[in-house]
Order: C-alpha cells, then sequence, then structure tokens
DNA sequence: ATCCGTGCAAATACTTTGCATTTAC
DNA sequence: GTAAATGCAAAGTATTTGCACGGAT
C-alpha cells in the first residue's frame, strides 16, 4: 500500500473510533478499498467485488450500511450519474470538483480554487451554502461531446 | 390553462411529430403535465398521479418509455437527488439553473447568465462541455444549513 | 395497411429491513 | 458483559423488458 493510502486509511479509522462508531474487519476493509480509490466514485458493487480479494466476501447490506454511517459522520458521499447505481467516493480530498463525462465517465479534476468565486455568489446572494461533495458537474468530454447536440 | 403553458404543449408537440414519433393520447397527457411544472422535477410517480386527474391512468412502462424518447430527442432531461427516484424535467427552458437543498427539495433558479462563465472555463481550459440540463447543484438552503456541518 | 406505441405481466436492479448470531469494546 | 455490527433472508422500490393488441399515420 502506498504511503498516501495508508494515512487515508489511518485518518478514516481514527475518524469512526471518534464517532463512536466501532472498527470491524468489514469497515477496515470498505475503509481500505476507499482510500485505494480516492479520487474515484465506487459503487457498491465495485466495493464489495474490491474488498473480496483483498480481505473474503461481506454481505451487501453490511456495505450500505457502513457507507450510510460514514455518510452520516461525513467521510463520504454519494451521488447518482445518470439512472446508474449510486457511486460513493471519500470527502476527505476536498480541494477539487469533478468533471464526470456522461457517456465515457471520464473524470476531470478542477481545483476547488477555480470555482470557489461562484460558490461565494451563491452563498452571498442565494444564501444557498453549496455541498461540495455532491457537487459533480456532469457534461460531455472532447471525445464524447459530438454524439450529443443538446448539450452546451 | 396558461397562455405559456400552451405554447410549451405546442412546442412539444410539434418536437415530437418533428422527430418522426407519434402523438399519442398518452404523450399528450405527459407533455402537458410537463408543461404544467415547467420550472419543477417530477418523479415518474408524480407524473402518473397527475396524468391521472386530467386524462386517465396511463401504465408506468409507457411513462418511462416516454420520457426516453424525450429525453432522446431533447426535450427532457432526468435527475438523482440522493438515492430518490430519479426526477424528469423540461430542458425547453434552459436559461437558468437550479440550486437544490437537499433537505427540503426548495429550489432556487439561478440566471445562465450568472454562472456562464465557469462553463466557459470549463470548456476552454478542460475541454468539458457542461451538460446545462443536468446541472443542479445540491447544497442546503439558510433554514436547512445548521444540521449538516460537513457542507460547505 | 403498416408499424409504432400501449398495457399488462414478469423480470431485473438496487437498496432497505428484521432478526438471530457474532464481535468489538 | 453489553451493545453494536454482521450475515442471511426477505421485502420494498424503481426501472426495464417481452409480447400481443390497438391506434396513429
Amino acid at each position: 500500500m502506498e504511503k498516501h493510502e495508508t494515512s487515508v486509511v489511518e485518518a478514516l479509522h481514527s475518524a469512526i473510533r471518534s464517532a463512536g462508531l466501532r472498527l470491524t474487519l468489514p469497515r477496515r476493509a470498505i475503509c481500505r478499498v476507499l482510500a485505494a480509490n480516492s479520487e474515484g466514485f465506487l459503487t457498491v458493487a465495485q466495493i464489495l467485488e474490491s474488498v473480496e480479494q483483498s480481505a473474503g466476501q461481506i454481505d451487501s447490506s453490511t456495505a450500505y450500511r457502513t457507507l450510510d454511517e460514514l455518510a452520516r459522520i461525513g467521510l463520504v458521499h454519494h451521488i447518482h450519474f445518470g439512472n446508474q447505481p449510486g457511486k460513493w467516493h471519500l470527502t476527505l480530498d476536498n480541494d477539487h470538483q469533478h468533471l464526470v463525462c456522461e457517456t465515457c465517465q471520464k473524470t476531470t479534476l478542477v481545483p476547488l480554487t477555480e470555482i470557489a468565486p461562484m460558490f461565494n455568489h451563491f452563498r452571498d446572494t442565494y444564501q444557498f451554502h453549496t455541498n461540495l461533495h455532491h457537487f459533480a458537474i456532469l457534461g460531455h468530454c472532447e471525445d464524447c461531446k459530438p454524439r450529443y447536440p443538446h448539450d452546451a
């Protein structure tokens, strides 16, 4: 495991403990998988598959319940692209946002500094507090663009 | 029916015809419901209920198939908030965007002119073509904010 | 008359829930 | 030891699909 990965796992562990939750084997496994994909969006199916390879099978209900708990204490968020299953990602690295291609799912990272002015505008003008973690922007990348004439 | 509503319905009808699709009774009913809620996001369940009141029952599979067709020709889009059922909305009025409160669902409209600079930035810098219709921004309104310390 | 669209029923996909057992603390 | 978390099984929602019939063009 990479160094950065390890420190992310440790941060998750201590956040779980601080929240008064128990650090069980399924939870450790899920943390490890999330940390190994800290830039990505994972479905529950992908998480289960990945956990199975590294730590043996866990039940999907356990995964859903664990992810809900992690969301409750603010470690993860989930988002839906189109009609696909929900995708989960860590909220620790919140110095960027995601531009997600609806066709090929390619994700481009944008530094938060480039879009913060807009969020500040929403806050000041509309008293609206943007959820930076839920805020994935959908559209199309250059390659996939031509097929979708209706988009910007 | 209001005047603006009527003209929206007519626009939808002619777009359907132009696309080579047939203008059936269920499709007319769905167009009417969408036009009557042109600022909103409707679930299939809400559409079915509303259609039932105005034009009699239609099957949910018909609604899903019709909405998929309308999406294909660019008249509607759908989006998921959290784990809720997908919500559909018209794309005709695309001069604004939506700030949606994740807690109470309150929606604030933002003129496109206020956020266009950011989309242009995405296009110029990242070759990313934002889908203006999918682009609903999640967060919390002033009233619901305090319960969610993790958000911006 | 043709073929697209509909309704019905069944299937599928995703997620949630109840409960007895196991495990972390 | 105690309460929380897990696994299993079943249920609940949301959505999709196959097919025979009916309606729009």
